[in-house]
DNA sequence: CTTGACCTTCCCCTGAGGTGGAAGGTTGAT
DNA sequence: ATCAACCTTCCACCTCAGGGGAAGGTCAAG
């Protein structure tokens, strides 16, 4: 959390725009310590600063955000869901790629294809 | 594949340069053919395309690249089982979080951690 | 001859989440 | 008085793999 960020996400929205001491400094309250734990928290668990501005969206109009957080949640942990198929089934395939390629002999792969192992030759 | 892509890919080095007709317009090679379908193969599998060009590289040096080639379906591989373990820790969190969101009140969130699912109160 | 469909180079834009630096002002300690 | 270490704004840049579109040249068909 460099001051930097700090101002990034001023400008996303995610934190109010703080008072200024007579200089220009900006004057944070104690209270911006809780809205930035709970930045980290969103972030941690894969929400993106989007996400968390329409959170903080709920909770400055007034109302709790508890159940579009549960369905961020939901959302996520399907997406995730998804993702880790779609990641395992692309590493089972690099498995076998490896697999067959240990068999393939360097010697024999065509310069034009580049490398047999991943460009077989076309049939 | 698109024009836009050889272009892309001649300005990373993916491609050679190919020749010209006379008014300027590229005149690719049939060769370029398995080029692009290493390019695709390669992609596929999640190489990126800097790693692409190192593969092309071996091959243009005149040594084949198979044994570059396992080395990096070898690692891919092991990035996606640390990747996929950790989506799965997240995911399972994320799930948890779910579980216990669905036992908390909305009523008793408090606005200052903007959602009590995500952001418990410091103890 | 003209039209439409190509091609060329060139530069900027995308999204996410910031980081880096320049130019200038302020603060606290020496 | 000066110095370092802050702060301010603003603008640019990073990754990755291209996409959009302007301005201009070319090719084949009608």
């Amino acid at each position: 959390m460099t001051a930097k960020a700090l101002r990034y996400y001023e400008t996303v929205g995610l934190l109010p725009e703080p008072d200024r001491t007579a200089s220009g400094y900006r004057d944070y309250p104690e209270t911006v310590l809780d809205r930035l734990r709970f930045i980290r928290a969103a972030q941690a668990v894969g929400l993106t600063l989007g996400e968390i501005r329409g959170v903080i969206a709920f909770r400055e109009a007034g109302r709790p955000p508890c159940a579009h957080v549960l369905e961020l949640i939901e959302g996520r942990a399907a997406d995730l869901d998804t993702r880790i198929v779609e990641l395992a089934a692309l590493r089972d395939e690099l498995r076998r790629l490896d697999e067959r390629g240990r068999t393939l002999s360097p010697d024999a792969c065509s310069p034009g294809l580049v490398c047999h192992i991943l460009n077989p030759a076309a049939h």
